[in-house]
DNA sequence: TAATTAAATAATGTCGACATTATATAAAAT
DNA sequence: ATTTTATATAATGTCGACATTATTTAATTA
């Protein structure tokens, strides 16, 4: 699909998906059609086709002749999603460890390099301290040449970020948990480099699980 | 969602995805939307509903300005969704032997028993040898917990249906084939019921692997 | 006053119309 | 004859209108 010149539809649908992941509308809350169209200047149609999409994505649940709305969120769906989510990524480094060459190795490195700086710096911007970890562990994937699994890798973490989202906006990072952290993703790193398959996935199935018990007690 | 009165747009995307995967419209075939609304007789929206949420399903795809098709296939697809089909089945399996209990023995044992009478009759109907294999596999990973994997593993089990749909046209069944197959499930059963959640797993991933060369050869 | 019913208001889902863009056809040019 | 340009035709994507269904408000009853 070209990107370059979307139509409405698809203009709506990323936008309305973002305002959604960062929680600009909140779990449950109802998604009139009236109230989308002011609020992004369009007719109808776009609106309803984004909102079909999102359907099928889990992100927007409708009723006939009720309406749309934000899907719920539920202490038992952000434990499912979390865990599905580690389950994935762990096969999805187990793909990785299995195919990668130099490149993929050189890249880990790299992004490595770059989280572990600015880890250690004094002022974190946290904006900025996630791309550099989501970029380590896109690096630590990225030989895995399944597109499927890479596309279920999106889209659970996609839904896992709006829980994530929902914790943040109430919470400061806390420095002992980032190092704590950012020694795992050390020792992740070495493992990957090793090529301990077995190892790895253990290590990177606890590494996602880590926040869920803190997100769960700061659930709205 | 309420099923019973369901609205149009969803009773299209029902059909849709129904003609897609069956084989009633072809992979890359143009899906017009004039052709549609006089095929289901039904106006511009539900056609455009219906098609917004199969985009997400990866069953069609669309350019700008230029309309929407069925979505491509390859064998490079075909491979990278039984692949991840096998590894998800795997995931699903496993974590049912971890948690199943009394009653999910006993689903396993009685769908078994179905399908195992059913591969040793006179004259067999492959769709309700089909029904029979399907529930077997169901009731395998019916233990396991997680509604998101259960989701995904629908998902890529209906991608490959249409896979499977293309080939089985100009196919007839081989009886060996279908012993040799048969004696898996048994193998499969046996494993699982013995907790031996490492063997079970091999074995289900090869044995989901298995059509993919034949499909291979005989794709159109 | 609380519960029930009726009327009024508002929202949904579907439709056909229309402007814009792409494609097919015909005319002109090399 | 083939390529290029202009014209005609057809399809897409968006819009507002409207019938149908849900929700709210008011009126009636117990």
């Amino acid at each position: 699909m070209d990107t370059s010149k979307q139509n409405t539809a698809s203009q709506i649908l990323d936008t309305l998906t973002n305002d959604i992941i960062q929680g600009e509308f909140l779990p449950g809350e109802k998604l009139q059609i009236k109230t989308l169209k002011d609020r992004y200047k369009v007719g109808t149609s776009p609106i309803r086709e984004a909102l079909s999409q999102l359907i099928a994505k889990d992100l927007v649940v409708s009723e006939n002749q009720k309406g749309f709305y934000v899907s719920n969120i539920s202490i038992d769906d952000l434990t499912d999603i979390y865990q599905a989510r580690s389950k994935i990524e762990g096969l999805c480094l187990d793909m990785a460890i299995k195919k990668g060459d130099d490149f993929w190795e050189s890249k880990i490195i790299a992004a490595s390099h770059l989280l572990a700086k600015y880890s250690k710096s004094e002022n974190i911007d946290m904006s900025e301290w996630q791309n550099r970890h989501f970029s380590f562990h896109e690096a630590l994937v990225s030989g895995c040449d399944s597109p499927r699994l890479f596309q279920i890798r999106q889209s659970l973490y996609e839904k896992s970020t709006r829980y994530r989202n929902l914790w943040l906006q109430e919470n400061v990072t806390n420095y002992e948990a980032l190092q704590a952290n950012q020694n795992e993703h050390v020792a992740l790193m070495v493992l990957v480099l090793e090529r301990d398959s077995i190892s790895a996935q253990k290590l990177i199935e606890e590494h996602i699980m880590t926040p869920v018990e803190m997100i769960k007690k700061n659930l709205p």
